[in-house]
DNA sequence: CTTCTATGTGAAAGCGTTTTCAATGTTGCG
DNA sequence: CGCAACATTGAAAACGCTTTCACATAGAAG
């Protein structure tokens, strides 16, 4: 008892006319008799006639979805963009396929492959790391690749981000102003273009701006968790470090949790700044003062840019650099 | 300068043998001569050929993708499943068409008619309530609909939950046990099967069962977001309340901070249960005790679920029920 | 040497749309 | 009334694959 499906065909036979008719009144276009439209219109409701959107995507060579890569959904950095973006493609009558790259690249190419291969209008990447495979497949792809919140070094692809290193330096100023001479940098890997290229850049500038030597034994790499921050606090402490920037908000998170816990008093002896204000800042006590980024419209931003590159339409700057702002809530004196 | 595709016809014609031959080769079908396997595979190799999977959609009325609709990807409650989801659908190589309802009932069937427009194989929802409407669709899908960490009051489809009215009311046994007497209970809006027809009934028995009559002024029907739990502290005083059972962490994060802030002690005056176990209760001070569910596994057993239901498997129990806990962490004595 | 059964393979018919192109019908105007 | 110009419509060819069915070819069995 396999549930029936009517086609344009039945459509077009109930209503006597062509599917071409059909076809164009489901499609809005103009060139149809009133009469006729309303015609067709009364069969399409009586028969809940709905197109198929495969055979649409087969003949018409756009399917109306976009790809997007995602490190962990279940991250709230990324999952803020991935809000943006779902909600301006909506608006553009796309959807997403949304796949978790746990930032592997050979996910990611294969991932990539399967997005390609299920002919998608155009894809959004969240990444902090573009490999050389990836990008050349990138390249190789017919659809707009943008990249939201991510950084490439080649700085090839469209992309929509804040100015990273001005902003890291701006934070670190931060911290330098409050009196502190030691500051640790935390981050994740440092094969990440996004921390070895910008966020390092930004904290080595502050320094040297202010003075201060750069020491590398204050460069803590890590992972992007909470646990991996809550257990810092030993090293953080054995280095001297009177503060921290970190890359992180969880990260963050638990690298503030983890001196409070070993009786460390934030802020008034260890500063900390983090870098992307996810509502986890303001939930967590003392609230973390950040980096603040417009992380909604970051997604926002790269989806719209995407549909203009999906409709050919000729775009005056292909990187975006949104604004970003210093909040200072409790973590910092 | 478009980029040029290359179909199966192009292979075909290259390795001298039919559409048909090249098509068993690139589905893995056994009846093939392994020479002319290997002639094939060459050709597709060196053509870098890639299945279209659209053509293979409307031919093979597959599409190897399903429909998730999540109230807000930002929610970590619900992120955490569609982790799961992802996870196992890749395994299982399907992709997720993921798209946000903010639990809009109209919005839910109109997400929900493009979906099956699309031709997903199946499609997982989770949201707070089951609408009339959206039934109705369900119903009349042909794909199968699985309900992930989502009541629907009549049972009809197939859902993976876990026991809400045990958890719940064992919760608010723990905290009588403590010697509360006025307990809230704070949730979102009443309208939702999953408050009303559950977690309201487990908070009911066991004051029952505690012989503690139940009062309708502690019970506190709200949104799910830090600033309304935040703003909840002087109702929740002046109502006499010395707990709250609350139906969502983040909610539950603001609970505790607001009555925190207005120097309420947490748990010494005031003890906070909460329901999710999302990540947030380990990153608040003090850490909140909470229901434990076994997030990730509700998304992934759900996804399992419909894999089955997509193949025609037999499936023993439609709805199935998995295991809860209770982690007392230090919002509770 | 037949006859039979596997095993491999190809031709062609879909799958449900869009889109091109030609055909027809209409209207305006001299 | 005749004809150009435009508005409507339909026929049929894609789109790129899967799948059915029939046909070969090749051993196996008698």
């Amino acid at each position: 008892m396999e549930k029936q499906t009517v086609t344009i065909y039945d459509v077009a036979r109930e209503a006597a006319v062509s599917m071409a008719t059909v076809s164009r009144v489901v499609n809005g276009n103009p060139n149809v008799k009133p009469a006729t439209r309303k015609k067709v219109l009364e069969v399409i409701d009586r028969l809940d006639y709905r197109p198929n959107a495969v055979a649409r995507g087969l003949a018409s060579k756009k399917t109306t979805t976009v790809g997007v890569i995602i490190p962990d959904v279940t991250n709230a950095y990324f999952s803020s963009l991935a809000r943006g973006i779902d909600d301006i493609a909506m608006m553009y009558k796309y959807n997403i396929i949304l796949t978790n790259s746990d930032e592997n690249g050979g996910k990611e190419v294969q991932v990539l492959n399967t997005l390609m291969a299920k002919q998608v209008d155009g894809i959004i990447f969240m990444g902090n790391q573009v490999t050389d495979e990836l990008r050349e497949e990138f390249k190789r792809s017919k659809a707009p690749v943008v990249l939201a919140g991510s950084v490439d070094s080649e700085k090839t692809q469209p992309s929509v981000n804040i100015d990273y290193i001005a902003a890291v330096a701006e934070a670190v100023k931060n911290l330098i102003d409050h009196g502190n001479q030691r500051i640790a940098f935390v981050s994740g890997s440092m094969d990440q273009a996004i921390n070895h290229d910008y966020r390092l850049k930004g904290y080595k500038k502050a320094l040297k701006d202010a003075g201060i030597s750069y020491d590398s034994k204050l460069v803590f790499e890590t992972d992007y968790t909470y646990k991996a921050g809550q257990s810092l606090e030993p090293a953080l402490t054995a280095a001297g470090a009177t503060a921290a920037f970190v890359g992180d908000d969880e990260l963050a998170a638990g690298v503030m949790n983890g001196l409070t816990d070993a009786g460390v008093k934030v802020p008034d002896e260890f500063e900390v700044i983090t870098s992307n204000d996810t509502k986890l800042t303001e939930l967590v006590r003392p609230k973390m003062s950040s980096i603040t980024q417009p992380l909604y419209d970051i997604g926002a931003v790269a989806m719209r840019l995407l549909t203009k590159l999906m409709n050919n339409e000729t775009v005056e700057e292909n990187t975006v650099i949104l604004p970003y702002g210093l909040m200072k809530r409790s973590s910092t004196k």
